[in-house]
DNA sequence: CTGAAAGCGCTTACAG
DNA sequence: CTGAAAGCGCTTACAG
């Protein structure tokens, strides 16, 4: 093409405003480049910084991301499912909730590459990102045992399953029998949910019933400032009179008095790879199917001390 | 038609499990269903309530949204603006960012409906949804002062633009004016962003300059956690030693220890409200135009004393 | 009321 | 290499 041909139809480019119309292109080829994910919630610390890692990733490819909040429903699962059966999306990352048998085969029918983060996913065919929550339990249990604390309470907010699914639960049971500990009625209590609220009302239960405790381990940092909450309204002070530690290393962990010590899971690293997992699956780069574990590691901040 | 027929029909959909094609129906009727929001940062405590807000707005209405994180960058936002242009959203929710006149006329270049939530908008044809500022702080800072304060200090986060265009300053100076208050040297901190990371190095810089301060007003609840890691820092007690109020009032207001005073804006509902607003406009139902603002109001918990 | 045709704005395969 | 045509899967206007 002559040079000032292309010079004119750039001109005119810019004189028309003209904007490649991606829907009418997303119909040709059968990609519209954007990917859905799906969080039962989409306000606290953990989504946002899954969604950041998750946003990067994806706007590195030209891709954008939908964001769906299902509130942990089934019938709004599935109402998302529909609707983004309906537009296309390229991928679905299904994040921290249980992935039914019914939403894996829906999407599962219409051949949309799924992939879960930090979620139970009930099908073994679907890619799993996750950290190894039975080892990071045990590891964080070992921790606080090797500090000296004997008598240490548990707070799980996953309460669906029975406790042997649990891998947090196991790791914290696991490390107390390895240590010649005996764990008694009550110590770890299962609450329905990962939030500030079940951690104070769990943070009550276990301080009013167990006068003994030196430590609570909780498995969200939500759920740890729940305790310390439940422990000041008690007038124990954290770290001196109860340690606390939490699971996440949510920004929150750094912003709160005293800072919380807790189990870090990479979440803005899990959130970015979970959708260049999805993104080099659709260049054809490589085969879905690999479940991915993520490491752990123990932050120490002021939260726990030893005894 | 006749039931069989139908039945027949639907019968067929189910077995091929047809999905309508909404990129297809898009081309047609030049409408994606699909609404933009703009953050610089969407793993905070304020991209997370009004993001929830806008999703439950828009999924009520069968539309999805599409997440943006610009870091605050130009070049990061010129680029999404383009990429959302091509993708032929049908509005865009530009929030808590300054709204460039260079974006603003790229956007309505394209007639794409715009809101700005929360954010500076050069452009008065723009609609605005916010807080009285202004309004805002000379009542927190009235507050303040109603319960004995006479030297307090305080932190701001936008450090563009002129004092003056500082809402938030503002009315923090003239409270303290009719009150017949004296402001010195440093007792207002500009700082460049709002985050935990401003308020420790803002309240370090308030609390070492400036001894005889009783409280802090932050213009943000992340700030105000900084201060009162400062505050800890130096040894003082929160509120004993020094009262620190926020703003915004976001989840971690009340996680926090002591759970923090603030000026609630009422995020999550502004969030739906600049939904809406854009789903009304598409629908016929109302014209863009009209500013909207909303009112803020102090919650009481227990970060501030009386003096 | 029913059914065939045109068209949305691209991309791709094909003819010249 | 260039250019016209077909087709992606819908909706809408129109003919029968």
């Amino acid at each position: 093409m002559a040079d000032e041909t292309r010079a004119n139809v750039l001109l005119a480019v810019q004189e028309l405003n003209y904007k490649p119309n991606a829907v009418a292109r997303s119909l040709m080829n059968a990609r519209t480049k954007t990917l859905a994910i799906i969080f039962p919630n989409v306000s606290d610390g953990f989504s946002g910084t899954v969604l950041s890692g998750v946003e990067d990733a994806a706007h590195a490819q030209g891709f954008s991301i939908i964001v769906c909040k299902t509130g942990g429903g089934r019938e709004r699962t599935l109402d998302y499912l529909q609707l983004l059966a309906e537009k296309r999306v390229d991928g679905i990352i299904f994040a921290s909730e249980v992935l039914l048998p019914e939403y894996a085969t829906f999407i599962q029918k219409l051949r949309i590459p799924l992939v879960v983060l930090s979620g139970e996913s009930s099908d073994p065919s679907v890619p799993t990102l996750r950290c190894d929550d039975r080892l990071a339990a045990y590891t964080a249990a070992a921790y606080l045992i090797s500090l000296g604390h004997e008598r240490i309470g548990m707070i799980y907010g996953g309460a669906y399953g029975t406790p042997e699914q649990n891998g947090r639960v196991r790791g914290f049971e696991e490390a107390h029998r390895d240590h010649g500990l005996a764990l008694t009625e009550g110590q770890v209590q299962l609450m329905d949910g990962f939030a500030f609220k079940d951690g104070q009302v769990g943070g009550q239960r276990l301080l009013a019933t167990l006068t003994d405790l030196t430590a609570v381990f909780a498995s969200s940092d939500e759920l740890a400032l729940g305790v310390m909450s439940a422990a000041h309204a008690r007038g124990l002070q954290v770290p001196d009179d109860l340690s606390v530690m939490g699971f996440d290393d949510l920004p929150l962990a750094e912003m709160c008095l005293p800072p919380l010590t807790t189990v870090r899971q990479p979440l803005y690293g899990m959130g970015r790879r979970a959708a260049s997992l999805l993104l080099d699956h659709l260049q054809g780069i490589q085969k879905l199917g690999e479940n991915v574990v993520f490491p752990t590691t123990i932050v120490e901040r002021q939260s726990v001390r030893r005894r």
